[in-house]
RNA sequence: GGGCGAAUGGCGGAACUGGUAGACGCGUUGGACUCAAAAUCCAAUAGUAGCAAUACUGUGAGAGUUCGAUUCUCUCUUUGCCCA
């Protein structure tokens, strides 16, 4: 018998669906659609493990439902924009296009390799000037729309590099290159008024039934609505400025605060921008990060203006205006009170410049006389004290109610709802991205670049080992002329989160040179039913897609989609075991087996995601090679199920490769027996199949994907077993092909070369299931004697409940346990089981 | 500190709306084949007691609801993720 020989099978199927065009999909109106989408990849260079496992699970759905009749659309395309580029090339004195383009053309190759139901003839690339022109038709169309702007605005500047650095590339608040540490610089940069649909944003993921809820909550959590209160605090004895807005949500510890303090970008600053001690202060201010967690972690420090605010509920009273480092302008008015006893940020700042700590709030449980606060804020809920009016209201439900309604009542303050969610800057001082189609003339003044003059293209072949961003430097380019007047590009390029916020549309109608996206094919496979990826891109990718669609649809009512996803599956991620030497560096697989055959001692460390820099990688192109496409799938979606993280293991993956073996014994099997021509009928093999399409179909709905492997196992064992015995040709035969059809989505080589090779066309339908078969005439009844499960035994379907019992206590089984005993009384649950209280 | 989730054999993990806990795989042990090994095949495999049939215990800990709880409720412990 001839061992299966993957290599052949798999590069035999691979160009029979490439020659057939089977997943070239096109718009057919008298079909259900499904819009199948997988994260695009970024061409870093080479699969990896997690493309694997993501492609894979989207390939198994899409299979799945066209074999259900679906018109299924499955394209993928490249990321391709972005630092790691510009960086590789930089380093290797390359053009970051052509760096790019090898890469895709090799992970292109790699994942063909795996058999993917993929439609090619969509493939698209966002570093194309194809893509990008209609990209920078959107900004402007954003920018009539009054969508984007310009403002000055914060960034991580490296002093050394001198470049912007992007969050990630903060580490500990210094450069991840420079090892410097950071500073806060102000720059002018495009935003999108994303925080203009925090509401609908907000609103819109009640709708998205098919989402984590994980995900939802954190971005509920992200766009952070909450309920306060604006307050005008009063200052005492200025001319210049009468008063200070602050927000806050707390206004109910208001004869608690001890301080007002203002970041250093608020207008008040204007009045101090002079003094050198403000000055010192503001660079001190500069050297903290830019992001929320630097902020926070940072020392609170504050410098105290001569002004003082008047607490409005209680005039006689008068607190300092501090400028300080923890408040953030776009937050709020950029002022906030401080109630040091009831928030630890404020706690830490009066402990800091000896400010008052007055407890208004002690838990209701509390038994000490006096409730006072040290080093710990009480943040927690309770009853007022010290607040005259408001005392012993209960914290939070009555007391902040009670407080708005009082400051709206005296004309002190507004109940104002707040949003956390701040617009998206999308500048980058980066070359490779998308160019901003704008210019400025000598006064900078913004204007458009002509919609016929897009797309605005990347110069190539520049210089990249410049200070800041390469394009700065580009004269050629940057100087241009519009209908006779001079003007400078922007030389900023977009976000290339900007770029995977609409490349699903793209997908609809990747050839259309006019319009980004053609309405009418949008229409028909918008929204995706099924986005599959990794959890990581919860918050920004995914809001910011959600973003586009409301923004495109603003003034705009024939576009209609409002949200681009309608199901989201977020999957796990590839682990693996990491290895260290004695002198504590990491080992490469390999490197450990090596170590261990000479005797070295290597740990052997916890199983963490692949990554490069622990050397705990797999490289899908040599397991794939190794294996076969159809081991892999079938290993990558074994161990465990497809949402959590999953551990890669040699044995695991040897074992799934063992086992395609197995199943190719078992053919060889079936085909002799067909031709034997038995003909004994057998019931128990159909019940079987048909009992387990069910099974199998419930768990592909579900993403039980691990689940739907070990029926296929327990397919295996059964039908193994079951050709030890003569059946009826055509039986088996029936069975057998329903079997083949539904694992084609999980091994799809394989199951096209068994159907085939029984002279069926290797793309069956999904077998429907016989009713009458599964309709099974005998049940097993588990029968419980005070609650224990005593013995199972089969009795008819549906049999009355009188009549079960009398059978128990006749049975062989069950008759001594019941014998000259009195029964109390039963439970009875109707083809499951019945329990006896004696 | 806040929010959300998780905890089941040696390991990864199953278990429909409360109804047979441990499917399936890995590993381990024993056996067959072999001069031997690998591969393959067969069998066993939660724990304790027992030759056995069997009995008792058992889903992180403790309580509760129920005829019956891995599943529902409360408290706690550990842990993961997100936000701070």
């Amino acid at each position: 018998m001839n061992r299966y020989n993957f290599k052949l099978v798999e590069i035999k199927w691979q160009e029979y669906w490439e020659k057939n065009k089977s997943f070239v999909s096109k718009v057919d109106k008298s079909k259900k659609k499904f819009y199948c989408l997988e994260m695009f990849p970024y061409p870093s260079g080479k699969i990896h493990m997690g493309h694997v496992r993501n492609y894979t699970i989207g390939d198994v759905l899409s299979r799945y439902k066209f074999m259900l009749g679906y018109n299924v659309l499955h394209p993928m395309g490249w990321d391709s924009f972005g630092l790691p580029a510009e960086n590789a090339a930089k380093q290797n004195n390359l053009d970051p296009k052509i760096w790019t383009e090898k890469n895709i053309s090799v992970m292109k190759t790699q994942l063909k390799k795996l058999g993917l139901s993929i439609d090619w003839n969509r493939e698209i690339s966002t570093c194309s000037k194809e893509y990008y022109k209609h990209q920078q038709k959107f900004f402007l169309d954003l920018y009539d729309k009054g969508l984007v702007y310009r403002k000055e605005s914060y960034v991580n500047w490296d002093p050394i590099e001198k470049s912007v650095l992007a969050n990630e590339q903060v580490i500990d608040g210094k450069g991840w290159r420079s090892g410097v540490t950071v500073e806060r610089k102000k720059l002018n940069q495009w935003f999108f008024n994303i925080s203009k649909f925090s509401e609908e944003l907000l609103n819109g993921l009640d709708k998205l039934d098919h989402w984590p809820n994980k995900v939802k909550t954190m971005q509920k959590n992200w766009i952070g609505k909450s309920f306060g209160c604006e307050i005008d605090f009063k200052l005492e004895k200025n001319e210049q400025v009468k008063s200070i807005k602050c927000f806050t949500t707390r206004p109910d510890t208001l004869f608690g605060m001890s301080f007002l303090a203002v970041s250093i970008d608020h207008p008040l600053s204007k009045f101090y921008q002079e003094r050198k001690e403000f000055k010192k202060f503001k660079e001190e201010c500069s050297k903290t990060g830019t992001t929320e967690e630097a902020i926070a972690q940072a020392e609170k420090i504050g410098f105290k203006t001569d002004l003082k605010a008047i607490n409005p509920l209680d005039k006689t009273k008068t607190v300092p205006v501090y400028f300080a480092n923890f408040v953030l302008m776009d937050y709020g008015f950029g002022a906030v009170f401080g109630c040091p006893a009831h928030d630890q940020r404020d706690l830490d700042f009066a402990n800091k410049y000896k400010l008052e700590v007055i407890t208004v709030v002690e838990p209701i449980d509390n038994i000490n006389k006096d409730f006072l606060i040290h080093g710990q804020a009480y943040s927690g809920p309770g009853k007022m004290i010290n607040s005259k009016f408001l005392n012993e209201l209960k914290v939070p439900e009555e007391s902040v109610n009670k407080a708005i309604q009082y400051l709206e009542k005296n004309n002190i303050g507004k109940k104002k709802i707040n949003f956390r969610l701040k617009d998206w800057g999308v500048s980058r001082q980066r070359y490779w991205g998308c160019p901003i189609p704008i210019a400025y003339d000598e006064n900078n003044n913004i204007i458009k670049i002509p919609l016929d003059n897009l797309p605005v293209e990347l110069p190539e072949n520049i210089n990249l080992k410049t200070n800041g961003n390469p394009l700065d430097h580009v004269e050629s380019w940057k100087n241009i002329t519009i209908e006779g007047k001079k003007y400078q590009r922007e030389t900023d390029t977009l976000d290339t989160f900007v770029d995977s916020s609409w490349y699903f549309l793209r997908f609809c109608s990747p050839e259309n040179k006019i319009e980004g996206f053609d309405l009418d094919e949008v229409k028909y496979w918008m929204p995706v039913d099924q986005y599959i990826g990794g959890i990581e891109h919860a918050i920004l990718h995914l809001l910011y897609s959600r973003f586009f669609m409301q923004a495109i649809n603003f003034n705009q009512k024939d576009f209609n989609i409002t949200e681009p996803f309608s199901g989201l599956f977020t999957q796990g991620m590839v682990c693996h075991e990491t290895y260290k030497n004695q002198k504590g560096d990491w080992l490469s697989p390999e490197e450990y087996e090596y170590a261990k055959s000479k005797g070295e001692i290597v740990k052997i460390g916890s199983p963490e995601s692949m990554s490069k820099s622990k050397k705990n990688t797999i490289d899908p192109e040599k397991i794939i090679g190794d294996y076969g496409a159809d081991a892999v799938r079938l290993f990558i979606l074994s161990d465990s199920p497809p949402e959590k993280d999953v551990q890669w293991s040699e044995t695991g993956m040897l074992s799934s490769y063992k086992f395609t073996q197995k199943l190719w014994t078992l053919h060889q099997k079936f085909k002799n027996k067909i031709e034997e021509n038995s003909d004994k009928k057998d019931e128990e093999i159909s019940i079987f199949t048909n009992q387990m399409i069910e099974k199998i179909k419930y768990n592909l709905e579900k993403f039980h994907y691990n689940v739907i492997i070990a029926n296929v196992y327990e397919s295996y064992n059964f039908f193994n077993n079951k050709l030890n015995s003569s059946i009826n040709k055509k039986t088996l035969l029936e069975n057998y092909v329903k079997f083949l059809s539904i694992i084609s989505p999980i091994i799809p080589h394989f199951a096209s070369e068994c159907l085939s090779d029984l002279k069926l066309n290797p793309f069956q339908k999904w077998p429907e299931v016989d009713k009458n078969l599964i309709k099974n005439d005998n049940v097993e009844y588990v029968i419980q004697i005070n609650g224990k499960k005593k013995a199972t035994i089969k009795f008819m379907k549906d049999i009355e409940e009188e009549k079960l019992l009398t059978e128990v206590l006749q049975n062989e089984k069950t008759k001594n346990f019941l014998e000259n005993k009195k029964i109390k009384k039963y439970f009875f649950v109707k083809n499951r089981l019945i329990n006896i209280l004696i």
